[in-house]
DNA sequence: CATGAATGAGCATTCATTCAT
DNA sequence: CATGAATGAATGCTCATTCAT
């Protein structure tokens, strides 16, 4: 946590910090952001950082834990504004829901994405151990998904989960990086995803051909 | 491109100066690779280093490009022995053949992974613009599967490579850092994978509970 | 000096200072002591600490000069109290009231001792010159013991002085840091050090050997 | 130990730096000897240093050992050269050795009595553990002296081999810091210690006076 | 072609002290 | 008289790259 220090400056200067601090942490990962960088781009002394913050790790982490409340906040006004229906219809809408928060705040998205990705497991231990963790909320849904029989009862509960996460995170990265989409484009797109969780993509149409497809 | 100096060198001093590299970008990232490190380890002269290789990422893109063509050639092994039947089946032995190259190189499997989370965009594309892509035989072979009808025709090819390429890479970091796969564990694995790419996880025992449930 | 402000203080913080710069100049010693950490644990603002002591320096020339006084006073209490027979046994009486000291204020001796050893001549000077030195009531001993003819009156007194004051330093840096001695077993030892500076090592029960023994 | 480039290095900059070094660590302790000015003072550029030397440590490790060299030659000189006739005229010789030691390479002396005088344990452990340790030639010859019957043999042996090496830093101390001695006057000096440790300091020419006496 | 010394900017962090409020 | 933000030099150490021999 920063020092009280930190809190107690005026908000225009908070602010500048925080603004500052997130640009770098999104465009350099953790450990090639740069104290000096963000010092003189935040125009403070560098003495004074370490008045406001205990270390790099310590603004790193109140960046971090700024960025999961807010994409937490999408998440939960669909999981609480929403009667659950079905659960294809809830995944569709968290889905958007992370999108929406990585269209407002394409740099906080990245930072995340980041230390999602970041091999560094004791780090992310360390950061994400603290934060109510996103995941927690595509397992539950999960969990109801199967409790009202929308989902077959028998997956594989813990690799689905990862798997909705790793698409998750592919989905924000597709998104961010690859290509330019609109807000219409991109709710295809989680269209077709979940058509992908729900029936698959195997063509429905045709006849089993051969024998051998049986078994596939 | 190595200088041919490099090249020039005996087959010993090639060697060390690889596998020193492998374990060095496979422990740190591109970024946090030391040139120190490899010239001491590899016991060369640090003037030689870069008489051998025009600088760091030089030498870094020439491990890639050697992973990936060893990659390249365990995938295939799979496209060119065998006898198309069946997409899902294809898809299967495809992602067997990542898993058995992830299983006898680890490093290598690591240091491609690495690049392909990286944020640095323009390291990736100058890196990986030069190498024959191995998402190209995903795409291929998913046409080829349309093609055949094994799969529906409306979905959104360039969706679903990036979504392949994505759940491979997926699988192979599940693989090597989260658990402790033996190989049978993992065909069960892959096997899941390829069920819900087929046939998704809807629960299709159950009759249709309610009007909403049939938009979704 | 400390400033008046520090002494108007009531006497809680006042102790509280005290009692953490002890701690501090204790663990650290006065060169690798740090105001920041004091005023942290103190609980003070930096700038108050400004408005009670000039600098780092004057507040541990204050904690200096109560640590000397407090040592002082366990001498005198043997100087004064005791109606002297005989140096020696005053000089173990003595060395028994600093062990006495050292074993009731081990930080203040500890901090007494770092100070003797310090090689920093100038900061020594400067602070030791003020108070008055507990030299000098060992070399008042010695004077009071040739007076009395205890001690050989062909003996170098500013030597001896100096030999007494290292060895008493000697003596407590043996007890505070290489072995626990408890007070029994520290009695036994100073009476074996007083011994020796009675009658030396020499053996006496012997006879000369040969003729150049006689010269040594 | 210093890496061969530093080794390699023309004898006039090995000397600079060696020189620069003992200036340093003489001047300040090891705590606060600063690498910053070292390169400085010897003209090298930073990154130049830490291609010599692994660390601040190893620097210092490495003067120390050498000055630990060359006091030692001096003691070994007088071991070794002489026949031993009597304890205490040997004592008086390694004194002697040690303060034209410390005559001849007085920042040497300091930096060995700096490290002795140290409170931080583990780093005299970590030194000093390697070197061949001086007080063990003193431990030596105390035991010498008992076998020889020149001393008592009813003395505590680690008690008194502690007293010497003390002594022998008070000398030194004495010598380096407190007066400008002279080799004469330092040689009246050690005569005096060296009594003292034969034949304390009572006084032999009067007779006991009171009973009290007999204790003491 | 091999060598390895030289370089200086860069890193995160700590420090004692000042000073406006 | 209390406060605590501001300061910038200092710390030990690492880095990729150059270049003279």
């Amino acid at each position: 946590m920063p020092k009280n220090t930190f809190f107690n400056l005026p908000k225009d200067k908070i602010n500048k910090i925080i603004e500052v601090s997130i640009d770098e942490f999104a465009e350099y990962s953790y450990n090639n952001a740069s104290i000096n960088r963000i010092v003189e781009a935040a125009d403070i002394a560098k003495g004074s950082f370490y008045q406001y913050f205990e270390d790099k790790k310590d603004l790193y982490k109140y960046i971090i834990e700024e960025a999961e409340k807010k994409k937490l906040s999408y998440l939960m006004d669909v999981v609480d504004k929403q009667y659950y229906s079905n659960y294809f219809k809830s995944l569709k809408e968290l889905y958007l829901a992370e999108m929406k928060f990585a269209m407002n705040s394409p740099k906080l998205s990245i930072i995340i994405l980041d230390l999602e990705k970041s091999n560094d497991n004791s780090l992310k231990r360390e950061i994400l151990g603290d934060t109510y963790n996103v995941n927690k909320v595509y397992e539950e849904l999960l969990l109801k998904g199967i409790d009202n029989r929308d989902i077959s009862d028998d997956i594989d509960i813990k690799l689905n989960t990862f798997l909705l996460g790793s698409l998750n995170i592919s989905i924000l990265e597709y998104y961010m990086y690859e290509v330019n989409l609109d807000f219409e484009q991109a709710t295809k797109y989680i269209d077709n995803i979940v058509e992908l969780f729900k029936n698959g993509i195997k063509d429905k149409k045709r006849l089993v051909r051969n024998v051998e497809d049986r078994f596939y």
